[in-house]
DNA sequence: AGGCATGTTGCAAGTTCTTGCAGGATGTTG
DNA sequence: CAACATCCTGCAAGAACTTGCAACATGCCT
């Protein structure tokens, strides 16, 4: 049964599915027959039309996006992470048109983007340029942060880009983290990134953390921000895992 | 039976629909009857006429904005435009390492962004996120103008992006172009990009217009720059085409 | 006022489109 | 080689679309 009347016409989801395959993401036909609540069969001609037109390439079990937009994110966007995969459509529920949503950059948060429906009247900002061809890719209005770019984070840095961010006002922040433990707080291991981490937050009047198990418990060498200024956490971990950040105030919504 | 006499005439619900799209929302048929009271028959004719001034476009089951929310960049980039592939090949002799580049959006600057070899002293600038994921991922060292996104041109626009350029200095810049002529000069169709564009040039040195023969001879609807203050053209055009190019002082490099 | 033209709306019959399912073919994995 | 999943094809039910038409409201002219 369709969710969303239009979306679920022909082109509608061909149109999300094109939107998806231009930023990267892989198309399995049975999450995506689920996703929609349509059969597979439906799904596969929709694959069908989108090869038709050489935007993705069929392969067993559903697609892949036909041009790769570029390597350092694509490359480790890849490997299919199922954990990533379910944090970031689990964090989704925290997005509704309407918002401005600060957005990370990081593969966790680079998923969520590729996943985001369109949502005419929300804005997200970020310093992550694969994030902004993203969402602007699902007809998001978009802001891009800029600033010298960081090799390894992909995202924009230094005092243009925490000012930037600073002049800005936002519902929600969405974090990567490499690091999270309860006492240290969120944390990055390259300063430059932390630094635009926290004015993302400060920025923002609700800040989410998105990562996964193999992160919590860990600290990277940088504070972004103490645990005090997080609201939620978005993680695969198990509740016992979580206790901990859930005593120091944080909403934990497990993938 | 209309529930407000004022807001049920067709001009008043096309009115609201017509905003609606313009906010990128979905029309979904059946439950527009519902809200205004009418049959879907109604809302049917109506956007029929909608759809007649292209300001949407009808699906099954109600209709979405025209207003693509498809990525510009990634699908265009998709026909492999040969003549595109020579220019931006030509023009990479341009471009030494040491240099600091500005580049523009557009197909033909992204594709030479992804042939850039590594070059370890040079800096790019650039207000296009497709273009920076590129020059990053050559190990280009990158700095990214923010601002907000024009979903045309898959750059970021706008004052902040006109004062972020403006407060940089390159040595060469290369443009994209709607249109060149010999005395209209280089323009752009959307007023927001063109001013960046501008910018970019005033903040360079050296400026050269990379753009296919479709392009000459057209004038597009905003003046980027006149020709006097561009220096090198690169294009596909055969000498007669460029002549009256070469005459304004333009040097030329065929591809 | 009456009559006519125009425009809008809802309804019905016929057509087209979409979708899910069944059956057989094809490819993959152990 | 066997078991299994995925694929293609054809088909039928149902939803949505188109077309034509009649009813009703509105405005204009005589």
């Amino acid at each position: 049964m369709p969710s969303d009347p239009v979306l679920n016409s022909p082109e509608g989801r061909q149109s999300i599915l094109r939107a998806r395959a231009a930023a990267g993401a892989p198309l399995p036909m049975a999450a995506l027959a689920e996703e929609f609540g349509v059969s597979v069969d439906t799904i596969r001609r929709d694959l069908l039309a989108l090869e038709a037109e050489g935007a993705i390439q069929r392969v067993r079990g559903g697609a892949l996006p036909v041009m790769q937009p570029v390597e350092p994110l694509v490359t480790r966007m890849r490997t299919s992470d199922a954990a990533a995969h379910c944090i970031a459509s689990r964090a989704l529920d925290l997005i509704e048109d309407g918002m401005v949503v600060m957005l990370d950059g990081g593969t966790t948060i680079a998923r969520l983007a590729a996943k985001l429906p369109p949502l005419p009247h929300a804005l997200i900002i970020t310093p992550a340029p694969a994030v902004a061809v993203a969402t602007l890719a699902a007809g998001i209005e978009t802001v891009l942060i800029g600033g010298q770019m960081s090799a390894l984070g992909g995202m924009a840095v230094g005092q243009r880009a925490c000012e930037a961010v600073s002049a800005t006002a936002a519902d929600l922040c969405l974090l990567g983290a490499c690091g999270l433990e309860p006492t240290f707080g969120l944390s990055a291991d390259r300063l430059d990134e932390a630094a635009v981490k926290a004015a993302m937050g400060a920025a923002s009047s609700r800040t989410a953390v998105l990562t996964d198990r193999s992160k919590l418990g860990r600290r990277a060498r940088h504070r972004v921000v103490p645990c005090a200024k997080l609201d939620v956490l978005v993680t695969d971990a198990s509740s016992e895992e979580t206790a901990a950040f859930h005593e120091v105030g944080l909403e934990i919504r497990c993938a």
